[in-house]
DNA sequence: TCTACGCTTTGAAACGATTCACGACGAACG
DNA sequence: CGTTCGTCGTGAATCGTTTCAAAGCGTAGA
């Protein structure tokens, strides 16, 4: 059934080592023959077996990438930078989504390790680090994405959420406004206590300036949308003046519930900033002010890393990049 | 560096086939063995290569899913129900998007092949055919999901789009509505087309009402919200009274586009209706009338036909299955 | 003519899990 | 006591690719 070295290599008269030259360094081989073996490769309807390839190499030609929630469009961007920088040393990008459950992001740690991937991206959503430990002592290395590692005992990529929470506090601030509230949850989810940390920070800064917290049971739009409309249905004078969301996805939820209303107005009654900056910020209906975080970059560096720690082996030294957060400002805030 | 099932045995002082016993067959060994096996297992840190046994095995134990778009909810939700239905028969599903690009396309197909997957799910881009007749003969199962195959060559889990389409501007018509545009492009995606003929025929169905066609290059939110603003700027007696959109995302575009400027209400001067359902729909700030489709069901199903004609072998008989497109009423078409 | 060298090609070994025909051992039975 | 049967365990063969030491061959220089 299925074509084998051996019968392209019997097709082409020449020998399996000829065969298995032309596919992976075609320079070495005299010109005839490359093309007489690409004939039978041709002719045969030859495949590579990937499986054996691997087998003999001792490793895939893949890295494993665990997200946090593949709806958010923050980590399909992510996940495109991976992909990216993957694809230039011909690697793969193997995606699971753990939805913030722990269980499964074990059972794709379990399963990236029986594939014998390259490495693991991970935005760890618990602190398992001994789990990830066992894999780096098997010889897998393991970059961190969007969370900084305890004593640098791992490589990261990650963005400042502390500085980013206090951008946007303090841009608030600067706008005018004094009471304001964070919308997120939950926080167990290190980015999000993280943000609610600089924001805690910035709003320390002013005198006068309050800081509520509205904790949400995840980070979605619906959940978005639940908080902004208990926000919403409270007498105007117990309303902030202005709503900080940890991610973009709660921020356009919270505005829906705003403005479905009718009698609460953005920016103008509400200042409203959310995270991550995605695509739809700026097409929400009340463009989004927010944090840019940049997301394909991070997955593009952080293959960098791996790849670079792949290559060193035991001698590399785990190396933290920290990009900075910026401040983006649309209508939401009130230009 | 690897610990082999070979270095188990040893450990354990039985052979490599009782090792592979205990991992496959457990109760084909006695119950102490497999404790001391199990034990070696423990204290050496085992991890079953993939690859070896991908190699013996002669496939894979994964299925390649080939969707359009990551980033449109619908197929998410698809890939999901693809998981869960791969999961019970401990399959994964390998996910690549092809950005609606032919050679992308071709690429995850050789990369799925050379995997020795055990079956490919497409929503295939082109006609291309042949290529799929060719993993086919093969002996790779391949399911056409959300498309019909011409003359029932391949199984396929689809929705009728064309009646989806019908239904749509049936109820915008049922609603008193006239003018009607349809949003949505390229043509060259079969989806869009179908749903642009069944909204032809509703329209032909009733005298008076006319149906123009806005095309679009794509199917985002940014595209559709061009859509809109070409639509929002004509004189008030040229726009039309209703738009029907290819998809949710498209329909979210124009909705943002419609209310931003405020002079077009929806759905007073506008009815507007989506397609695909996706959550965002009842979140969107005017929660959008919609025709569900049933994505998560439709991976499902697929991965169930895909299994089944693995199972079956050469005598499997193509098996398309067909699910009725639901108009789901919201406030963007008016009560 | 012989040696040396470069260019090609060869073919067996290796990767690690699984399979399967076969052997070892005890118990049950006649 | 000998035979049969069932339970467990064995280990060589296998999957398909890559690698690498070695060999074949023709040419140029001594």
């Amino acid at each position: 059934m299925a074509v084998s070295v051996r019968e392209v290599a019997a097709a082409a008269s020449v020998s399996v080592g000829t065969v298995s030259n032309v596919l992976n360094r075609p320079e070495k081989v005299a010109p005839e023959t490359v093309a007489r073996v690409l004939a039978a490769i041709e002719e045969l309807g030859f495949v590579r077996n990937d499986a054996a390839r691997q087998l003999r190499a001792g490793r895939s030609r893949s890295i494993g990438l665990v997200v946090l929630d593949v709806r958010n469009p923050f980590f399909t961007d992510v996940a495109r930078g991976a992909e990216d920088r993957a694809a230039e040393d011909g690697m793969t990008i193997l995606l699971g989504n753990s939805d913030d459950n722990p269980d499964r992001e074990r059972a794709y740690l379990d399963l990236f390790e029986e594939q014998r991937v390259h490495g693991v991206l991970i935005s760890p959503r618990s602190d398992d680090l001994p789990r990830l430990e066992r894999a780096r002592s098997r010889g897998v290395p393991v970059v961190l994405v969007d969370r900084e590692a305890p004593e640098r005992s791992f490589s990261s990529v990650a963005v400042d959420d502390v500085v980013g929470g206090a951008l946007a506090v303090r841009h608030l601030v600067e706008s005018g406004r004094r009471r304001i509230a964070f919308v997120g949850g939950p926080s167990s989810i290190r980015q999000v206590a993280d943000r609610l940390e600089g924001a805690r920070r910035a709003a320390a800064e002013t005198p006068g300036v309050t800081l509520e917290v509205v904790e949400t049971s995840g980070t979605t739009v619906l959940e978005g949308r639940a908080a902004g409309e208990a926000i919403r249905d409270r007498a105007p004078e117990h309303r902030p003046d202005a709503i900080f969301c940890a991610n973009d996805l709660l921020a356009v939820g919270v505005l829906q519930a705003l403005i479905m209303l009718g009698d609460v107005r953005v920016p103008r009654d509400i200042a409203l900033i959310g995270y991550d900056d995605i695509d739809f910020a700026q097409a929400a209906v009340v463009p989004l002010s927010s944090i840019r975080q940049p997301a394909w970059l991070i997955g593009y560096t952080a293959v960098d890393l791996l790849l670079r720690e792949a290559r060193d082996g035991a001698d590399f030294v785990p190396e933290q990049v920290q990009f900075q957060p910026e401040l983006v400002v649309r209508e939401s805030t009130g230009h």
